[in-house]
DNA sequence: GCCAACGTTGGC
DNA sequence: GCCAACGTTGGC
């Protein structure tokens, strides 16, 4: 069992889309980072917790909560030469970018801000907090999720 | 919109 | 396999 982040940019897709989709659930495609994918592909499972964040936005921080309801399969974009996550280097028979499908939980009334995040000392090892890391799908170690999870509920 | 910090590409 | 050039991300 392990616990993520996904980033994603409100103006694009957010926590509100989310939780406006039919089941509250929606397949996460278009990434295209092979270190991503490698944990889309292999470490995200089925119940895993997920925090949703919001980036390149006004507001940037925690927004709310999600859990895994599909484990990966092929990201249908890359095979759409229409679409902007098209990939002609892939392949039906091979496919290089893979999705899982995430169902809503639950929005926080208060979002966590990305510098309070920065500010909490007990907040060292997620990658957002670390320099220079961009990676839109990241692992939560156990004891920062519940720490940001409690704080994302008192806010609330 | 700027720009630092990455990731990817492709020539050699 | 190196590395320069280019593209992207994402906070500010």
């Amino acid at each position: 069992m392990q616990n993520w982040l996904f980033k994603t940019e409100p103006d694009a897709f957010s926590i509100d889309d989310l939780a406006n989709m039919s089941n509250q659930t929606e397949h996460w495609d278009g990434i295209r980072n092979y270190q991503a994918r490698n944990f889309l592909r292999d470490n995200v499972k089925l119940g895993d917790q997920v925090f949703i964040y919001h980036s390149s936005c006004k507001d940037v921080g925690i927004v709310g909560l999600a859990q895994v309801v599909k484990e990966a399969y092929p990201d249908h974009t890359q095979f759409d030469p229409e679409s902007k996550y098209y990939d002609p280097k892939s392949s039906p028979d091979n496919p290089r970018w893979v999705m899982v499908d995430i169902q809503f939980k639950q929005k926080f009334s208060k979002l966590l801000p990305l510098k309070v995040i920065k500010s909490m000392p007990e907040i060292t090892e997620i990658g957002l907090v670390k320099k220079g890391h961009r990676l839109s799908i990241m692992p939560v170690q156990q004891s920062e999720f519940e720490y940001l999870l409690s704080r994302c509920k008192e806010a609330s």
